[in-house]
DNA sequence: GCACTCGGTTATTAACATCA
DNA sequence: TGATGTTAATAACCGAGTGC
């Protein structure tokens, strides 16, 4: 595999390779996350002794928080092993407004490089709809990158006995941002709806007409359209992250690729 | 008849605007 | 100035329709 300057040094800059560099590297941090962070910072006791929150305004905002908390690690990890290899090089910095994207991986002058934007979705939420709704035309194709993680709680263990839980992230994948996007407005155009600089309509057919999107775009599983998920032509972005989703979808309360044969 | 799909609704927060 | 209203953003859940 070549090394990140060459990849990056190339006069025309290859995302897909890019994203592919990136995710060796994310697998190392999410094994170091796992193995120390998670468990370390993020362990709590067991449901019955310290229960989650079962409100649904709660558990959006715990699982938002837990997100937050995950990419904090996660970077950071990343990070190092780039300071590991490179030196001081190049630096992975968060986006400090709320903002597209999360992160900024910039040279040792700090001009930009890439972009990251980062969603955590937990397997037990209902419908994992944190949602990559970032308008069309607002991404760069040459340097923006999605990058997905699905965690779980897992039981944490002492001498035998299980004293705890911590979110284990068990699925984790950077891809070209655009070619998502892509595969996300061919469903956008299969369901009739359409978009208009960086808003989006869908169209209603109670109200017979287009109306904005009430927040539904973007959801990961409303990426690839059902009728596309065994097409021919799906990109090798897309069939990624299609491998992302069902990983999920194995820990997840529904069945939505019909790969589990009994519920677990 | 179950489980999924997909447009839609709701809860909550924060920023900002408007009104008495 | 303080109370109230509006809007935007996020991610939960809802429910009618659909397919097996």
């Amino acid at each position: 595999m070549p090394t990140l300057p060459e990849l990056l040094s190339q006069s025309k800059s290859d995302i897909e390779e890019i994203s592919e560099y990136f995710n060796e590297l994310l697998a190392e941090s999410i094994q170091r996350v796992n193995a120390n962070f998670s468990p370390q910072r993020l362990s709590k006791r067991t449901r019955q002794v310290e229960p989650l929150p079962t409100d649904k305004r709660q558990l959006s905002s715990y699982r938002t928080r837990i997100g937050t908390m995950l990419e904090y690690a996660l970077s950071t990890e990343m990070n190092a092993i780039i300071k590991e290899r490179y030196g001081a090089k190049y630096l992975l910095t968060f986006a400090t407004a709320h903002e597209y994207p999360d992160f900024y991986f910039r040279d040792d002058t700090l001009t930009l490089l890439l972009r990251i934007e980062m969603k955590a979705v937990d397997a037990e939420s209902d419908e994992q709809a944190a949602r990559f709704s970032t308008p069309t035309i607002l991404i760069d194709a040459d340097k923006d990158m999605l990058l997905l993680i699905g965690w779980r709680w897992q039981d944490l263990e002492q001498d035998g006995e299980i004293i705890g839980e911590f979110p284990y992230i068990f699925a984790g994948v950077i891809l070209s941002a655009s070619e998502i996007a892509k595969e996300r407005d061919v469903r956008l155009e299969i369901t009739k709806g359409k978009i208009e600089g960086e808003k989006v309509l869908v169209y209603s057919e109670k109200k017979r007409e287009f109306v904005p999107d009430p927040g539904n775009y973007g959801k990961l599983w409303r990426i690839i359209h059902r009728t596309r998920l065994n097409a021919e032509d799906l990109s090798d972005t897309i069939r990624k992250f299609k491998h992302f989703l069902e990983a999920v979808d194995e820990y997840s309360p529904r069945n939505r690729l019909g790969n589990k044969d009994d519920e677990n």
